[in-house]
DNA sequence: GACTGAACTATACC
DNA sequence: ACGGGTATAGTTCAGTC
């Protein structure tokens, strides 16, 4: 039979001895589909530069005779090829050793320590990886399938008769085939419980979400009121667990959605499952979901998608977003305009009619928000899906460094490359005790308030200096060759080959398609097009910092010292040359250059851009960034020299930029944060301090009149270790205790809030005066002044030789009298 | 007990 | 274990007098 087909979910199975892939997805007319496919297993052993004709003869040979007796299975080699192949950028003979199944791999490996093999690689990429970059299927990419269609047969042993999909088919042949477009089946759920650790308490309530689909299954009941329509009741939680697998199913989502569900709603609703003697059988074949056993959860359902959506945010889009937390509540006003419902939690019990209603209506919420977040993020999510050629279970878990390696290994094929292997542990123990490198440059500002300032910046910076001097593993030289680059790193010289390598030339593609589909899109909206497009730029950003992460197959710390000093010395270069242009350079940072315009018009501008364009080398580019009004730079609170990373500017529309103060930072308190914006607004839109330094007044009285709202002076920390680990016991640390002790989850990554209260006693220590938000108590007039207030503003007064601590003493003083 | 510099910690910038 | 280094700034800690 034939049928066109959308591969989603990617797993495998041994079958006498052998791998097969089984994919489940969706064919042209919506019927869910498996198809079950197998691909030749392999492994390259690299021969010795030297070897003779007749050694290889005699190695094939014995290669050929390998057995390796497992104790389920007998893995033996069933052909033996040589190739002409690369390895990091060498041309190397190669035998390509085929082998029965993948897991085995390994165990042959070990036999493969034979003179005149030099290195064993291309064994440790998983078998789904192996066959996604054997067979050339892209995970959620349409092809045409041949095949034979299995009925309760018994191929594989009957495999097929357990598993829930309309049809199974035996792939005989695949090809691609042309996009027909895709519309997901999505499913979210969330669950609430009585207790936050795993499976401590009973799960009270889950909700489910889909397209006109909503559902909240609950064993707690309304004692007076109708129940909601959306509602319904169960016996109790072992009922529940049930219900929710035969909603589950009923449904068919392709993929099923969670908010932080790896690490909570799966392996809690596992954890109760267990405990209710029940299985958790969500998956197609009717097997429970599967935990891997990493530093965190991860939890696989068979034929379903189960996607986390707070670790593809964290790695998709963290660095671009606003939200100070990646909350379900901050993401969801963040990208939907919607947030949480509120609701004060109470144990299940002691809920009334009121308030169970409320909970209703806050669980099915937050799947609703579940499900539109993954509306939103779904042309990411598949766009990654097909530029990484991973699985969407993979990528949605994966960090950055971990989707350039999936790129350079999918693509590594197109230029003869064997895979390099994983690093092991005494490997990454290593390179992580290695010493830093010196990284980018950063001019140190004069502290002072200016006009007319210029920003340019270099596009890409980093990915077109490791372009231009193709800096790399596979192209880093051992010493001077005739046709090389000689780099000067710190005083100590690195080598590098002109001939280009295969990191430089895909990072190359990498920018030249992300140019190309931003160049489209200007002319045409697509936002598939721009989830490309932005994958690209994802993956151009990540590529220098992959080079220096030690558990990147390859790593190359000689390469990014050598980024980086190359990019100090050009972007020097960049400001002497400005500077002897009549312009005066002020500021800069890594790769952005900022210089006062000197009553020059903005072509003279533009004529200098392009001047500086031409004299740079390779693919190199700077740009415009923006004409500003004003600008801001302070000084450090420790001595008088310009701080760094921390500047404010005002464009011709009045539009404000603020990098580095205080303002943008979480952990200082509203009331700090709210002042310093609206002193740096005044002076950057007044062009002076005058009615900035009123409002300052203003609010120092609002402080000492007792006037302050709680809520504003709230501070945030984020606990970033297990509290017994803190060498230095801060005031974060404490509030975190209290947290703690009142029953409250506190974990790696929780957000702690506190605030500094008056105490009757005088206490030296400012973690001695931490109370928590719902504690009775005065905030503490002289922390909140002096380490609060006064620090968010008193460099930018500096500026215009205000010396406002004589401002609030004085003033305190005469409170006092 | 006051003072001081180093260590520790969190968070931002690019 | 799940990109990199540069930089600011607060609070505690450990040593001195």
């Amino acid at each position: 039979m034939k049928t066109t087909f959308i591969p989603i979910d990617f797993s495998y199975f041994d079958f006498e001895g052998k791998n097969f892939v089984k994919m489940v997805g969706r064919d042209n007319k919506g019927k869910r589909i498996c198809v079950i496919d197998s691909c030749p297993v392999f492994l390259w052993a690299i021969l010795s530069e030297n070897i003779k004709t007749k050694e290889v003869r005699g190695l094939i040979e014995k290669v050929q005779k390998i057995e390796v007796k497992g104790k389920d299975r007998t893995t033996r080699v069933e052909n033996v090829e040589i190739h002409d192949k690369k390895f990091l950028g060498r041309e190397v003979q190669a035998l390509k050793i085929f082998a029965t199944n993948y897991k085995d791999l390994h165990d042959i490996a070990d036999q493969l320590n034979l003179p005149g093999i030099e290195k064993r690689r291309g064994y440790d990429l998983g078998f789904v990886s192996h066959y996604i970059i054997e067979k050339e299927i892209l995970p959620l990419k349409w092809v045409e399938v041949e095949g034979e269609l299995l009925n309760n047969s018994l191929d594989f042993g009957g495999i097929d008769g357990v598993f829930e999909v309309d049809e199974c088919i035996k792939a005989e042949k695949i090809t691609s085939s042309k996009e027909i477009g895709f519309e997901p089946r999505i499913l979210a759920y969330d669950i609430e419980t009585d207790e936050f650790q795993i499976g401590e308490g009973e799960i009270v309530m889950v909700s489910l979400y889909g397209k006109n689909f909503k559902k909240v299954i609950s064993w707690k009941k309304l004692a007076n009121k109708e129940k909601p329509d959306y509602v319904d009741y169960v016996k109790d939680e072992s009922e529940l667990i049930e219900k929710f697998i035969e909603e589950v199913k009923k449904y068919s989502p392709d993929f099923l959605v969670g908010y932080f569900s790896d690490g909570f709603d799966l392996p809690y609703l596992k954890a109760r499952a267990d405990k209710n003697k029940i299985k958790l059988s969500i998956g197609l074949d009717g097997s429970q979901p599967r935990f891997s056993r990493g530093r965190e959860l991860t939890g696989e359902i068979f034929g379903i998608v189960h996607v986390d959506l707070l670790k593809f945010i964290k790695t998709a889009y963290s660095q671009y977003m606003q939200s100070e937390s990646l909350s379900l509540n901050e993401v969801s006003k963040e990208f939907l305009g919607d947030s949480k419902k509120e609701f004060e939690f109470v144990h299940s019990s002691k809920l009334d009619d009121k308030g169970l209603l409320n909970f209703f209506e806050y669980n099915l919420h937050d799947s609703s928000l579940a499900y539109r977040l993954f509306e939103k993020m779904w042309p990411d999510i598949l766009e990654f899906s097909i530029v990484m050629q991973e699985p969407t279970f993979d990528v949605t878990r994966n960090g950055m460094s971990k989707n350039v390696e999936s790129y350079l290994l999918h693509n590594l094929k197109r230029f003869n490359e064997i895979p390099e292997k994983r690093p092991v542990h005494e490997e990454i123990s290593e390179r992580m005790e290695r010493e830093k490198y010196e990284g980018a440059f950063v001019f140190e500002p004069t502290p002072g308030l200016y006009e007319d300032v210029v920003f340019f910046d270099f596009t890409s910076y980093w990915p077109s200096i490791i372009v231009t001097f193709n800096l790399s593993k596979s192209t880093l030289l051992e010493g001077k060759e005739k046709d090389a680059t000689e780099i000067d790193v710190s005083g100590k010289n690195f080598w590098f080959s002109k001939k280009p390598g295969f990191f430089s030339e895909m990072l190359k593609e990498i920018i030249e398609k992300r140019t190309q589909y931003k160049k489209e899109l200007k002319q045409k909206e697509d936002v598939f097009k721009k989830a490309r497009s932005n994958a690209f730029k994802l993956l151009a950003n990540a590529s220098y910092g992959y080079q220096g992460f030690f558990g990147a197959r390859y790593y190359c710390p000689e390469a990014s010292a050598a980024t980086t000093a190359i990019s100090r010395k050009i972007i020097k270069e960049i400001i002497d040359k400005i500077n002897s242009q009549d312009y005066k350079v002020i500021y800069s940072d890594t790769d952005s250059i900022a210089f006062l315009k000197n009553k020059k018009t903005e072509k003279q501008v533009e004529e200098l851009l392009e001047k500086l364009n031409s004299e740079l080398p390779g693919i190199m580019k700077l740009e415009l960034e923006g004409f500003f009004e004003r600008g801001l730079w302070v000084s450090t609170r420790a001595g008088n020299v310009g701080a760094k990373k921390k500047y404010a500017l005002i464009d011709s529309k009045g539009k404000i930029k603020i990098r580095g103060f205080e303002t943008v930072r979480r952990d200082w308190c509203d009331l700090a944060r709210e002042l310093q914006s609206k002193v740096i607004n005044l002076i950057l839109k007044e062009g002076n301090e005058k009615k900035a330094l009123e409002y300052f007044k203003e609010v120092i009285k609002k402080l000492k009149n007792r006037e302050i709202k709680k809520e504003e002076i709230m501070i945030t920390t984020q606990i970033k270790k297990p509290l017994n680990e803190y060498k230095s016991i801060s005031p974060h640390v404490i509030a975190a205790q209290k947290m703690k002790d009142a029953g409250l989850p506190v974990t790696i990554g929780s957000l702690v809030e506190f605030y500094i209260a008056e105490t009757r006693e005088k206490k030296k220590l400012i973690r001695e005066k931490v109370k928590l938000p719902d504690e009775s108590g005065e905030y503490n007039l002289e922390y909140y002044l002096n380490n609060q207030i006064l620090p968010a503003v008193e460099n930018i007064f500096e500026v215009f030789g205000v010396k406002t601590k004589e401002l609030i003493d004085g003033k305190k003083q005469m409170t006092l009298f």
